[in-house]
DNA sequence: TTTAGCACTCACTTTCTTCGAGTGCTAACA
DNA sequence: TGTTAGCACTCGAAGAAAGTGAGTGCTAAA
């Protein structure tokens, strides 16, 4: 167990390290106001919480740094809850104040603000699509050669594809298409249907139109194509403000691993509700080894959860971010309320 | 005026630097086969060529870099256009092997190809807007509060935006405004769509619909959103890999550059029909000025200009840029071909 | 238990050296 | 007259050597 001292000065170390990036000494630690004891003292304790494997030196006479295992214990026991700036605050509400009503629109803002107060990298995850439900389809002819086929979800979703309409279909068997497939389809979860449009209105479309094969695969082509989560992602360049991205290798392998966005799908999911940190090495990815993650979820009103997601060095200013990133979620939650 | 034998030296310069990004020296340019003269008479005529400003060095016994007038006169004089090899030729026209029907698609899918294969950042401006006009316009309600405006233009472009429907407005109010709309809006341009609505229809809405100006307002606000040209690009961390810009510095003002979508919109849109290069200095922005901007321009069916880019550093791959713009530009022009 | 004092360590910086690729110039050669 | 061999010279890059200072651990005294 640690003693009120270590905690203190565990506590000064890691405040000291993650304002500057550079290993703390014992001198600089006697310096501060609440440390009554002297250097020596310090250096004492020092030596007991690197052997905790809280600290660690960078090299045999360097001041401390904290280790992945110190961060750990201060996010969970040393956190001061930080009041945000005003500034901070303002810049939240003013953001959310314009009333969007669109789901994109309010996380591709959220991401922007979250990246943009934090200078570390934001991702924002959707919420899973099972429970999106179609809400319409709508098709309108360009000319004689294609059509543009609309899909609506009840979560206001829009998706569209423009396909080409073979000459033997002609528009008033397009139109009853869309007709029966609107009366079949509304209310079907999207993720089903691949599998209702096979088993049940394959069958109808045949009595009803005309050549149903080739209309049939066209508009398949055109509304299946992948409804996945998408992954909403900010501020990518911050990362090379970050000291501890002076290495170029390090940012393009971090960039690469970035990029495989349903790795970071997963991961953003894998966290429990609240909000969750992983630390350096608690992180799955080799090029995530020096960051940590942040991760806080948010709710839909129906329930679904989505997460928003900060990507920094394992040396972030957590207990900021713990703020930020509650008042966001809490304002992404307030705003989906009652949408759907 | 430059001898051949200069053109010869010169050539062999910019494409060893080209390659290599070392500066090039006498003994080196000597080896090559299709040199037959000695280093002592290599190093006179570069001697020459520096005085005519052809070429640089980076110190005083340092071997020659091209000068960015080299560069231009490299360009315009020395560019032996470049078969494509097999593979860069498959990977362009499998990708427009899968028709593609919408213009983002093609747009996106484009820029991908571009940067994937250069390995430098691409840029795709897409059309000016004057010209497109409304297709369709549609309304979704989602529920008793919400709907979804969605405008179909004739170019395949589907734009849409939630709305908060109030309370006093009812469906078949909405349905009555779409028909208005639509029939009196339908080949509009998008330009005029704000001013349109002004004149023409305001009155015709009072007429037939309660609370005109209610649902008049929220129509506005959700349709006239902004319809400026989009840019996409592709690559952005392209940029890292070329070893001139291990200086984040530099990285970081030129990302900064590109973020001011405006100007760079601007910048594209200035270049001449066809390919276009601005090399260093002749780029309008600091951050540019290691850089070389290589600009194309594809057409749509209705003559309309677009133009893609390939933003990299002076020492650039002219030869291979130039043949694979110019297909990739020929494969959109075609692709866009009797589109609308 | 705390602290002053001191020897020691080691990254960083600066200075100096060495090395070699490359130059320009000169003189000889075809 | 144009070309080339030869040679002294330049200068950056890389490495070695020396100095600096922030930091440590240990000891002994308060």
């Amino acid at each position: 167990m640690l003693t009120e001292r270590q905690l203190l000065i565990l506590q000064v170390i890691i405040d000291d390290f993650i304002l500057t990036a550079q290993p703390v000494g014992s001198r600089s630690i006697a310096k501060k106001d609440a440390v009554t004891f002297s250097s020596a003292t310090i250096r004492n304790e020092m030596a007991d919480l690197e052997e905790m494997g809280y600290i660690e030196k960078t090299h045999s006479s360097s001041g401390r740094v904290p280790s992945e295992k110190g961060y750990r214990f201060y996010v969970d026991h040393l956190l001061a809850p930080l009041r945000l700036s005003n500034k901070e605050i303002m810049t939240i509400r003013e953001a959310f104040d314009d009333k969007m009503l669109e789901f994109e629109r309010v996380v591709q803002k959220s991401a922007g603000i979250l990246s943009d107060l934090t200078n570390y990298t934001s991702i924002i995850l959707g919420p899973e699509v099972f429970e999106t439900k179609l809400k319409q389809l709508q098709i309108v002819p360009l000319n004689d050669q294609s059509a543009i086929a609309i899909l609506v979800t009840n979560t206001g979703h829009v998706e569209h594809r423009a396909f080409n309409v073979p000459v033997e279909i002609n528009s008033s068997n397009l139109e009853k298409m869309v007709n029966i497939l609107n009366s079949r389809l509304q209310g079907v979860p999207l993720v089903k249907l691949h599998e209702k449009l096979h088993t049940e209105i394959s069958d109808l479309l045949k009595t009803h139109t005309d050549q149903h094969e080739q209309a049939f695969s066209y508009l398949q082509a055109a509304l299946l194509d992948d409804h996945s989560t998408k992954l909403y992602i900010g501020g990518k360049t911050n990362i090379l403000m970050q000291p501890e991205f002076r290495d170029l290798d390090k940012v393009r392998s971090l960039y690469a691993t970035i990029e495989q966005e349903n790795d970071i799908a997963d991961l953003l999911r894998s966290g429990e509700e609240g909000i969750n940190v992983r630390i350096g090495q608690e992180n799955p990815f080799d090029a995530m080894q020096n960051c940590s993650l942040i991760t806080a979820s948010y709710k839909l009103s129906n329930n679904q959860i989505g997460t928003i997601a900060l990507l920094g060095p394992t040396r972030m200013e957590y207990n900021r971010m713990f703020s930020l990133m509650n008042v966001l979620s809490k304002h992404m939650t307030e705003t989906f309320k009652g949408w759907y």
